[in-house]
DNA sequence: AGAAAAATTGCAATCGATTATCTCTATTGT
DNA sequence: ACAATAGAGATAATCGATTGCAATTTTTCT
């Protein structure tokens, strides 16, 4: 009961006395093959259940239609919709998506990148890890003109294209929000530094500072992780301040989260005491019973856009290398945990 | 500056003057040749930066050393717990995962199979789609002998192995556990019951409840999706009921949320009035102000143990198809949205 | 030293599909 | 009626790596 001897072109074509590159014409419709046979091919091809070796195909053409993916996580919603984004836009154009996952390590990321390249990949979509420091392995990627377009969190490299978001305003829109609701000492929790994305929520937030004259203090920048336990230790530290502060802006989610946590232990009013903002719209800060103020970076469409300037580099010209810097405008949900106005109005009613 | 022309075995020999043969040999260390001409074919391969193509290899050998994964959502908590399981446990043999979608539909379902299929995977794993009815894309792998294991969602179909959950004790238990805390008219948000995993949660529910002597009362059960609106109104409707619940075992820690909501508008104080349970231990259930009860499905196991059947699958006898069915145990996690023990005891502090 | 045994390496086919080039047949034009 | 042209299909090379078998070289043994 063994089908394991999946039907090729040749069993077609000595089924039907023809030869294999009749049936491989047919089977594509190359003009050259009559109505006829093409006809008779078709019905014979699916008779046999007859399916495309891909990897075959791919050997010859030199192309494999995947494309694949690297990110630290899939399953941070920004990833994952990102991830979404780029598969509706590249399937209906025949590609398959392959995901690889660094778990945020420079050694992994190097490890699946390999394994990608020598998959005969057409093209590489990375957020790179924050922990990389060296960038031989996408130089690789490169010199083997592979395709590679960065999004998010990219590297600057002569010859990349890349789709971000624009961090700076990101800052600046969120902590401009917060000086409007009435906040003038607003502690920053910083993610990882090393990271240019942190940076430029650094500086925008500092930029908004200035703007508004209100004095950069240092003390108020905490440098976290993206994790709960690393918000929780910066509110913590913060406290332990004379001058505390009055709002928090984290650069991301989870250690908003992990503030706030930290600040109900304290018994400190959200948002009337302190007002928290965090960054990437992660599903729960919506959900939460005191929903968070957060930057959503539109991943979707970060993802489209990605798979668009891919199109464009494979379709053109491919000699020329094309180098393309797309840039995001972020949104900001307003929610509770930084709206006074919202608060105002319900205590009223 | 192109150095697109990638080399290979041929390249390689031609510089040494050897054969292809013994190049490809000395590469993959068989003791045939020599250690001087390995050793030699080494050093060149690494200079003139070879890299195996994957492909040819592939066709020839018959083997990607690729597996696919299915899933309706890669950024369901659950779901990637359950990719990084598999994959931590394959990656040491080699083997890479590529990563489908079908977003809860039948027809991207069949679409990806098929795609897999086509490029020659070594094996699939898939937890299959709400809305699949239709079995005849799933019959199509076994029929082409490609090693397939169903995870969580299943399928009975001959021949296939299967990773679960025993979710008739997930709804046992934590039916119990409402039980003990003093609830007697517990509601059931149900998930979809199309799929067996929704009924053996009700099943269990309803065993519980014979087995203390509960009577079982089916307008205490409404139907769930895994949206947060679905939850909401699955309240809404229960409190219209004249005898209202005492408590709500949720199949889907969305729908527990959404509840959980419409309970708060109502003013309704939980876990006094109401106590709460979950399903999935979604990450969210923890962070909450009010954290809730859920089950926890141990996916990162599940994919362990999925990937080890399927070794076992390839490694064994490829003729005699195993089939292998492992059901693993959930465990609840206790936590405030159903602990009235937890609360009385900080009330007293 | 000479033959047998062992160690190396080469030859050529193979995996399945694609495609440039060539061949043969049918049609058109004069 | 015969050359020119178009149409339909066949032949064979190719993509890059693997592998059974043959060939060659080296080592071992008497």
């Amino acid at each position: 009961m063994k089908s394991k001897d999946k039907t090729t072109i040749y069993d077609i074509s000595k089924k039907l006395n023809i030869s294999a590159a009749t049936v491989s014409r047919a089977l594509n419709n190359n003009p050259k093959i009559s109505e006829k046979t093409r006809k008779l091919v078709a019905k014979t091809a699916s008779e046999m259940n007859y399916k495309q070796n891909r990897l075959a195909q791919a050997l010859k053409q030199g192309r494999t239609n995947n494309v694949g993916i690297i990110v630290p996580y899939i399953n941070r919603s920004f990833f994952s919709s990102v991830i979404r984004g780029i598969e509706e836009e590249l399937n209906p154009h025949g590609y398959h998506v392959i995901i690889c996952q660094s778990h945020e390590e420079e050694e992994n990321e190097v490890e699946q990148l390999n394994a990608l390249l020598n998959t005969q990949i057409d093209g590489i979509f990375m957020s790179v890890s924050k922990t990389t420091q060296n960038t031989d392995h996408i130089q690789k990627a490169i010199d083997e003109n592979t395709p590679l377009i960065f999004f998010d969190r990219k590297i600057e490299l002569a010859g990349i294209s890349s789709v971000v978001l624009d961090d700076f305003k990101a800052g600046y829109m969120s902590t401009e929000h917060l000086i409007k609701e009435g906040c003038t000492r607003i502690a920053h929790l910083s993610g990882d530094i090393n990271l240019e994305i942190y940076r430029n929520r650094f500086e925008g937030y500092k930029s908004a500072l200035k703007d508004h004259k209100i004095p950069f203090d240092e003390k108020l920048v905490v440098q976290t992780s993206s994790k709960i336990e690393s918000g929780i230790q910066a509110v913590v530290e913060l406290w332990e301040l004379e001058d505390k502060p009055d709002a928090i802006f984290s650069a991301g989610d989870y250690a908003a989260l992990g503030a706030i946590q930290e600040l109900k232990n304290k018994k400190i009013k959200i948002p009337e005491e302190v007002c928290v903002v965090g960054f990437s719209n992660e599903p729960f800060t919506k959900y939460m019973e005191l929903p968070i103020t957060s930057v959503d970076q539109t991943p979707q469409m970060m993802g489209k856009i990605a798979a668009q300037v891919f199109l464009e580099q494979v379709k053109g010209n491919k000699a020329l290398s094309i180098e393309k810097k797309v840039v995001l405008t972020p949104e900001l949900f307003v929610r509770e945990s930084s709206n006074r106005e919202l608060l105002k109005l319900s205590q009223i009613s």
